[in-house]
DNA sequence: GCCAACGTTGGC
DNA sequence: GCCAACGTTGGC
């Protein structure tokens, strides 16, 4: 059981928008990023739970929670001349770019915005504060239940 | 909208 | 394989 950090940008597809969904894949088809597609296609597995942080907006922060229901498989759209994410090295057999499904869990009481998240000592070693730009981020169980209890929770 | 950080590309 | 140029991310 691993824990992760998921970014998106509220614009393309926030948290509310994820509530009615049993599965989608639509915030993190896309990446085109290798270490965070490495993620995605090595580690990141069924039953994950997943931070779903918005940024890009005045107060950045983590909002909710979810859950892995899909392990890594080809992102499709890379291989869609159409799609804004075409990537004509991109093919069937090698389709290099990879994404998962994830279900909604419920939304933080408190959001923790990364002001609060670089205040707290105990979170200095994150990605999210090194401004790493990684769209998909590893977080250990510390920091994991270190930002549910900042959130004003205790369990997903 | 600015710009620093940093990942990627491509010429050599 | 180096590294300058370029593009993107994302906080502010």
């Amino acid at each position: 059981m691993n824990y992760w950090l998921f970014k998106t940008e509220p614009g393309c597809f926030s948290f509310d928008s994820l509530k009615n969904r049993p599965g989608m894949t639509e915030p993190w088809d896309g990446v085109r990023n290798f270490q965070a597609r490495n993620f995605l296609r090595d580690s990141v597995s069924v039953g994950d739970l997943v931070l779903f942080y918005h940024s890009n907006i005045p107060e950045p922060a983590v909002v909710g929670l979810a859950e892995v229901v899909r392990a890594g498989y080809p992102d499709i759209t890379a291989l869609n001349p159409n799609s804004e994410h075409f990537d004509p090295k991109a093919s069937v057999d090698k389709p290099i770019w990879y994404m998962v499904d994830v279900r909604y869990v419920k939304p933080l009481p408190r959001i923790v915005t990364l002001e609060n998240i670089k205040q707290n000592l105990l979170l200095g070693d994150m990605p999210l504060v090194k401004r790493s730009r990684l769209s998909i981020q590893p977080v250990t169980e510390d920091e994991w239940h270190i930002i549910l209890a900042m959130g004003g929770t205790t369990i997903p």
